[in-house]
DNA sequence: GTGGCAACGATAATGATTGTCAAAAACGCA
DNA sequence: TGCGTTTTTGACAATCATTATCGTTGCCAC
């Protein structure tokens, strides 16, 4: 009645969504996501999306990112942790690792005496294609 | 007709909101504040209260933060460009300087080509208080 | 003092996300 | 393989912070 529960089933909506990201390039909003299973035929509920979106942002499978403009974003990424270099025109993308910012977070929490320790780090700017 | 046009005018609720912000210790949301003023018996509109705190914002003089449970958090604090370690049990919150991760993330972006470099990067963690 | 123009503010609109709950589907087991 | 249990689904409504609207107010320059 509380663990090894998880029961998590296979579901053709799930299959879908996850498949979808598989081949998509950039972040997507929840939206443009259900948008394109629509197209693609596929009959999945908005709800059912965002829940599926959530479990996959969970479980570490893909990350989410909340710019400003308020949609949230979702991608597939690459297992380890990372963070992302933005162009704040085009929207592209570049995944970059930072051991050394990871490690300093994590210094400069423990100084402080904060544990469980977590961090979200963007990087934002224009893309050498969009400077032209 | 174009620069120097800025002509930002001194209005009694400018002032409530800005004083109001410099008694404050941590973030708040535009909602709290607008509360406040209320309490104080100051009469500020809601929509007042946003638009001062986004002006203020845009000109450098407080720090927006966009935690995950969706509300804007405003706060007054120092100049100079810094991060936030915040408890994401009580709140409480500590503000640290990283140049190294400010040189880091602007070489980052140099590397891939990228221009007009910003960042934003929040650490996450239990602080000692609510650890017991 | 006075006029122009930015700021104000009550209200309505927006829009992404979440809650609800009956119906459908998946899995375990006999 | 068939059945019951339990999860998942999904259409729709609700939520709620933020933004737009637009007539009114009051600051500031002259």
């Amino acid at each position: 009645m509380s663990e090894s529960g998880a029961a998590v089933r296979n579901t053709r909506q799930r299959s879908a969504v996850s498949a979808l990201l598989g081949e998509m390039e950039g972040f997507h909003s929840a939206q443009d996501l259900h948008a394109m299973l629509r197209q693609r035929g596929e009959r999945v509920g908005l709800t059912t999306v965002y829940r599926t979106l959530q479990g996959l942002a969970d479980a570490g499978e893909i990350d989410v990112m909340r710019p400003p403009g308020g949609e949230h974003l979702y991608r597939r990424c690459s297992e380890g942790h990372h963070h992302h270099l933005v162009c704040r025109v085009c929207g592209r993308t570049v995944e970059v690792a930072g051991p050394a910012v990871e490690s300093w977070a994590d210094r400069v929490a423990a100084q402080h005496g904060y544990a469980d320790v977590s961090h979200t780090l963007e990087i934002f700017g224009t893309c050498p294609t969009c400077l032209r």
